[in-house]
Formats: structure tokens, C-alpha cells, sequence
DNA sequence: TTGAAAGCGCTAACAC
DNA sequence: GTGTTAGCGCTTTCAA
């Protein structure tokens, strides 16, 4: 934190008390113009800058928001810390992020580094093994301290917060229904994210509208996406299938080209769809039909709860916001 | 900023002052071992959390950088700041982040953020806005305040400050000369980002490079990726092009998809070879062969250098680091 | 071994 | 109109 003249020395300069000078610059009426100017040439003349710091401690408010994300390389993260981004900044506040890596003890870690007073609220997504293990003691104690909180995506029905979520399972069963109306008779879904809550309300979505349509569920589950060019292969050998529905762009992007090895052509052979829209969806080729979750809005709303429940603008019910998701056709679906 | 118990309410509990409580939960040998127990667990029971403005206030350290970046959408921005958390993390620091879109007037605003005493010292990557017009009055003014400063990638050379760049002259060299070698004797230069530093110093380097072999420099400027497409379809209709370099990754992904539009072959009849190495390249097909910028490396030597300069470990004058580009080869590029 | 007091930089109620 | 004072929560000398 580099040295600063402080309203003390701008007092001494002008042969003024600080109090008069804080209320100078400040613009209270109480003083009168021509010492305020004065005042305010002084610390122009010094670069004086407000210490932030301090005024903090003063007005029990820091401006700046806490966001915890499992990863920032995974694009839809990064959408909605952008979306927040925006929010945040459009308020007047500062954003300060801590990632997970999916990891409950940096999850814990980062909640204790918000708790001391460093930021007004927080925005998180659940890491994994959180997810998994369901120790929540972490989220039990930021929340003893009453700090706001909205979880978006992962969120935590055991945890009394603000949430806003996607509609995952009915972007599944929206995407079943595209795929079956273009004429796809046997759609295979194919999750490398089995162990979040997400994954498994997307395959809930699939379950319920393949059955809807008296088909059978074709799930493979792959826990790495290293896995999945040879699982895929052993699948078009010995399976007759028409549609893919990825849970992930990634893994969409990997059917894809797994289907190309094994001469199919998307969408003449193979139509494919993946979850999120993201920059390996845009510039695959073909170009990837996808539901998108409006990351970036998900981003957007948070950030907005977060900030109306800090100003008191919100009722004390927790608010549930869920998000409706959207296909985004593109060229590996085509009528059959 | 949620209510919080104070040292104030610990000392009123246990019938001590506040300065005995500090002492005690601070580990002081000052304090005897039954009372710093007895302070801990009233400490424990109350959730006691320091608050860290009151702490940073004292200390005159924040624990805390910023960082300004033009776009956290760019992947190569995003990586760097992955590699920033990771170092910051690591030496107990915490980070801010604003994004300047661009735009000077945000970057400006985003300096003055840092300016009043919120961080210990700022990472930035300058605006394309900036660069342009020349106008470095915020970065003036934060030097003045001594604020500790390290510019990356986009960096001005009319400010004094740490710099951590890329060698971006050397690896578009490279790049043709790992063309050249691979029996390319066409090479056109796709450069979508020709109003940056970094895009110019990309095409300094394919230029003496492509002279270097005498052959005639080929350059192709687009003002927007939504261009290439068209553009390259007319190149390839009236030139014979054996190999594209282009500036970034998106722009080579799209070259990429207008020469199987065109009914090229890569990487048969065309090798294509594109800057950062990104999801995009990765997951592209055929996969790209790109020059790495080390994006994630670059985040972290820039914090790195930050966090010594805060620490007082480095001499006055300025580091100036650049780091060498690596060529990652995959399935774009092949022996003619 | 513990406590009182000052001070980090700022704001604001109150007094002059 | 301007100054005095207290206080935000914490650390740290110095005194007891």
C-alpha cells in the first residue's frame, strides 16, 4: 500500500483543522467557497486521494462483493463472472474473487477470507467436493455472521441463501424434443459431470423425455474426457445411434470429432447437441447446436440479488431465482 | 458488511481489556497460558473473526492486488489471470479485478479504484483505446502515488514500471520457420488484431522472417473476424496458399473452417498455424498447432515480480522480463 | 502478567 | 463558518 498525504497533511497546508477539510471536499455547506476552494486546490495540487481503507472502517461498508468459483478456465464460470462484472461495476461496487478448484478446503478458505469484514456479500458456486462430501460448515458460518450470500448453478438446498439456478432439466428434455424432432429415434447422453448436481438434473431431463417418447435411456458416463474418443468408438460400432446429447460443450466438441474418426458425418449421420455456449461450441466445425444457460445473465442476476439483499432493498425470504435455458441451433443438427 | 463481534465485546466477556484479548489471540508470550486459553475459547464460542479493514488500516497493507485487464472473455487474458491467482494465492494475497473493455476512460477509472489505498499494488494489461491514442495521464498519476505497478503483454514503453511481455516478434519468426521447414513456400499472414502492439510485433516478426527466406511478405488485415471468411475465400480462389499464420486463435480456427468451405484439405493442402494456445485450438478439427504464449506462466511471473516489489525485495530499477513463445504441434500442420 | 493510551485516516455530532 | 472531539476495530508501545 504506497504512502499517501492524508487529510492531516492537506490540514496543516491550509493552517485549517481536518475536520474542515473533509467536509471542504466533501461539499458540505457548512464551509464557506472560498476556503473549500481553496482547500481543493490544496489537495489537487498534492494528489490527494481518499483512503478507502479507512472510510470503510468509518462506514462499515467496503464497496466489493466476494465471488468464489470452482475454476475460471471453464467458460461458462468465466461468462458469469463477467456478468457479475458488469453488475457490480454498473453499482458501484468492486469484485474480488477466490477460486476452488473444486476443492472444499479452498472453498473454506475463501468464505474465512470474506467473513472478516473485506466484502459486503458473496456470489459462489458450490465446489465439487463439497457437492459430494456434503459438509457445509463452512456456509453454516458465513452465514452466522449474516453474510449475504447467493449461490448460482451448484447451489445447496440444505443452505437457507439467495439462489439463482438453471433450468438444467428442462434444457435437457428441450434438447430430447429438438433432437426428436428432427427424427432422432435413438439419442445417446453423454456426461463427464455425473458427480455435480447439474450433471445429474440434466440426465434427470434426458431420463424423463426419452422415456416420454418410449425410447429407451442410453446414458454413458465418463470420468475424464480422455475417455471419451474410445468409449464413443466402441459405442457407433456396436450401437446404432442418431443424436448425441453432451453435458458439457467440451465433451461435445469431443463427440464430434470422435464421430469424424469413425467416418460419421454430423449432421448428415449423427446429429449432436451440447450443454453451454461457449467459444469451442461458435468455432467447432461443424459449429455446435447447444443450450445455452445465458451464463452471462446468470452472472448479471446474481449480482443484482446480491446487491438489493446488501442495501436492504429485499423482503428477508430468500429469493429463488431459476433460469430458463435456450437452444441455439447451429450446423451439427439437421432434419432427418 | 455483516455485524460482527469485536475484541471490545470479547474483553467485556471476559472481564479483561482489549488490549489483553489482542495479546492473548495474537499468541503474545506477554500473556499468561490459562487467560490466552480462557480468551480463546469465549473467542471460539463468539465466532470471532478480526476484521480485516481495522487490521489493513493499522498494518498500511492490504494483502491485496489489482488487476485491470482489457477482456476476461479472451482466453489468453484469462488464463494470465488464473496464473495470477494461483501466485497471489500462494503468498497470501487476494485479488481484485477490473476489466477496462477497452476502453481508456475505464482503465482510468479502474487506476483510481486501486489508487486510494484498496491495494498493495496493480497488474494491468493496457487497453486497445489507450494504446491508440497515447494518452497515459492515469498511469502517470499512479506512478506518482508510488503505487507498485507491473504491465503485461500490452505494455507502454513510454512508462516506467515492471513489464513482463511476450516475445511475440520471435514467435511469429518461428512459426514460419517451422512452416517453411515443413516445405510451406506461400505463407499468409491472417491478422485480426493489427491496431495492438502485440499484432504488430506478430507481423514484424513474420515479415523479416518471410524475407529471410525471400519470400514476398502476404499480409491480410481484417478489422473483424466476421470478415475472414469471405476475405480468405476470395485469396484462395486467385493465389496458391500453402500455410496461414494467423494472429490469434479464433481468427485460425476460422481460417481453418473457410478452407474446408473452400475444399481444402488441411493439413494436405494448406497447414494453418495460429497464436495462444486456447480451448479453442485444442478442441478445433483438425486440432491446432499454435504458438504458446505460456498465458498462465505469464500470470504468475507478473505476480511474482509484484509481490517482491511490494515485499521490498527487489533493487529499484525496473525488471523487464520477456518470455519466450513455445510452437505446440498437433494436427494443422504437416511435412509436404 | 495485564492495562491504558495513542494512533492508523476518515467522518460527523456537537460546540464555539 | 470553523474547530473539537469521539469513534470505527485493531495493534503496539509504554506504564503499572
Amino acid at each position: 500500500m504506497p504512502s499517501k498525504t492524508t487529510l492531516k497533511d492537506l490540514a496543516n497546508l491550509a493552517g485549517v483543522s481536518v475536520s474542515t477539510v473533509s467536509k471542504a471536499l466533501n461539499d458540505s455547506p457548512e464551509i464557506g467557497a472560498r476556503t473549500r476552494q481553496r482547500i481543493k486546490d490544496i489537495a489537487e495540487s498534492c494528489n490527494y486521494v481518499p483512503n478507502n481503507i479507512a472510510r470503510s472502517l468509518k462506514s462499515k461498508s467496503t464497496k466489493t462483493i466476494g465471488v468464489i468459483i470452482p475454476a475460471i478456465l471453464i467458460e461458462f464460470f468465466n461468462k458469469v463472472l463477467y456478468g457479475i462484472e458488469q453488475e457490480a461495476t454498473e453499482r458501484g461496487y468492486k469484485i474480488v474473487i477466490c477460486l476452488s478448484n473444486e476443492s472444499s478446503q479452498k472453498e473454506a478458505e475463501s468464505i474465512n477470507t470474506f467473513i472478516n469484514g473485506s466484502v459486503d456479500g458473496v456470489i459462489l458456486s458450490v465446489a465439487e467436493e463439497t457437492q459430494k462430501s456434503k459438509v457445509y460448515d463452512h456456509f453454516e458460518k458465513s452465514a452466522k455472521h449474516n453474510m449475504p450470500m447467493v449461490m448460482f448453478d451448484r447451489v445447496l438446498d440444505d443452505i437457507t441463501c439467495d439462489k439463482v439456478t438453471v433450468d438444467d432439466f428442462d434444457g435437457a428434455f428441450k434438447a430430447v424434443k429438438f433432437l426428436s424432432d428432427l427424427g432422432s429415434k435413438n439419442i445417446l447422453f453423454l456426461n463427464p459431470i455425473s458427480n455435480t448436481s447439474v450433471g445429474q438434473h440434466r440426465e434427470a431431463g434426458y431420463v424423463k423425455a426419452v422415456s416420454s417418447l418410449n425410447q429407451q435411456p442410453n446414458i454413458v458416463n465418463v470420468s475424464h474426457y480422455t475417455e471419451i474418443e474410445k468409449t464413443l468408438t466402441t459405442v457407433f460400432k456396436n450401437q446404432k445411434i442418431d443424436a448425441i446429447l453432451a453435458a458439457d460443450e467440451y465433451s461435445a466438441a469431443l463427440a464430434q470429432n470422435a464421430a469424424r474418426l469413425n467416418n460419421l458425418d454430423i449432421p448428415q449421420d449423427l446429429s449432436v447437441i451440447g450443454f453451454t455456449n461457449g467459444m469451442v461450441a461458435e468455432y467447432a466445425n461443424p459449429s455446435l447446436t447447444v443450450v445455452s444457460q445465458h451464463a452471462e445473465n446468470i452472472g448479471k442476476i446474481a449480482a443484482g440479488i446480491l446487491l438489493d439483499r446488501i442495501e436492504g432493498k429485499l423482503k428477508t425470504e430468500p429469493v429463488n431465482k431459476v433460469v430458463k435455458t435456450k437452444i441455439v441451433e447451429r450446423n451439427s443438427t439437421k432434419k432427418i
